[in-house]
DNA sequence: ACTCAAACTTAGATAAGTCTAAAAATATTC
DNA sequence: GAATATTTTTAGACTTATCTAAGTTTGAGT
């Protein structure tokens, strides 16, 4: 039996070290999960104990293939129930993260898999994020930033990088969601702010936004 | 805050003593809650001191105004959920319960109000028991049981009063579910079995299953 | 009203997850 | 490469919810 705070720890591993497969330091992981460094070494010898995780002392923390299937699953279960929270409960998408938190840790395999069929088998949750299949597989989306888009060029909003509530708020008062598409006007060298396109306005944003908004090209757009 | 086992406790202590009212033995409890009656003396203690309970030593416990809030409110959560299992994912009114016991420690207020409103705000749950609305007002049912019905009327099931996997897989079994209409023919008096005719095909009940279904008397159907 | 069994409470222990404070290992700097 | 700074681990303590075992209260039967 693994129990929550368990699960939230494999997933914070996962998230930090690159799907798992890199170590995580001690510290980043107490940070992550807003707790002590010497907290974090304990659910990490509890963690390699039960052969979720690869430990030795002071040399940091990664998965096993039975650590990153758990922690995989429940990235899929936290997304799906994005999906349903946004689609069919009428949240936005800064306010899903909280409840999909606690939504990803109920225990039913029947659940999911009906959840998963109800909402026409998602692949990506509200943020651009893609959803793991049922055995655990990614999608593999290509990050492309706004920060390294081209001049003159038209893109599509795919996903984001931060999605704190500011930065989300932030879109929303802008008019920019995933599927909104705009046109890269002009990179500021100076300071890297870019002028962009959307609706027919013009609108300069930071070098900060430019990293966190991930883009798509798209042809046939003028 | 309040943590997933007190409110455990008090859904229990709720159901136990008449809605919270009627004092609650602690060996009672404990036998509801599978644990033992010093665990169950523990948090009846806590509860008391967190003004959910009244308790006075040996005396038995029973829910303070703010103990009735809480457990309504789990109450109206696992109601609903159990809503949303059965009429959007498929279960079966007896593969609910343990899932809904899940669910229904999930805190967000917007998440149970939008589910309220995504399933038609329904007033009764897949084993006909009425869900409580937002201030924690239930709607009273009369509760005839199989068991007091008289011969030769016609009757719909409305609820259940054991909603065990082995009642309602029986109930599943004989084709009988919320809304099935059915006529008593015969009550036998030796052992209180019942005979019921429904779809057309007779069938013998024992009292046990008579004193667990819940029917409304229908008018014009012979 | 006394005795005795049942019901209930208390005391002390355990496991999970956290903390602070201090010790040990590793990294960095000159 | 020695001194110092940073990171990590250990030791011991606290909280929540549980347990067993022992002690206390209630109340039923005679």
């Amino acid at each position: 039996m693994i129990t929550l705070t368990e699960e939230n720890y494999l997933k914070a591993i996962f998230h930090l070290g690159n799907q798992g497969s890199q170590t995580v330091n001690t510290n980043a992981l107490a940070e992550a999960m807003s707790t002590k460094a010497s907290s974090a070494t304990d659910m990490i010898k509890k963690l390699a104990e039960k052969n979720y995780a690869n430990y030795k002392k002071y040399q940091g923390v990664s998965l096993t293939d039975d650590g990153k299937r758990v922690a995989v699953n429940i990235i899929r279960k936290h997304r799906l129930w994005e999906v349903f929270l946004v689609e069919k409960l009428n949240f936005t998408w800064d306010q899903v993260h909280d409840v999909a938190e606690q939504l990803e840790h109920i225990k039913s395999q029947k659940l999911i898999d009906e959840l998963d069929s109800f909402l026409g088998f998602p692949t990506h949750d509200p943020h651009g994020d893609p959803i793991p299949d049922k055995s655990g597989k990614f999608i593999h989306v290509e990050k492309l930033s706004l920060a390294s888009a081209k001049e003159g060029v038209a893109y599509m909003c795919v996903g984001v990088n931060d999605s704190s509530v500011d930065f989300l708020r932030y879109l929303d008062n802008n008019a920019i969601s995933l599927g909104t598409t705009m046109e890269i006007v002009h990179k500021e060298p100076f300071d890297h702010s870019i002028k962009i396109r959307l609706n027919g306005k013009e609108l300069m944003v930071s070098q900060t936004v430019g990293k966190n908004l991930f883009l798509k090209e798209v042809k046939g757009l003028n």
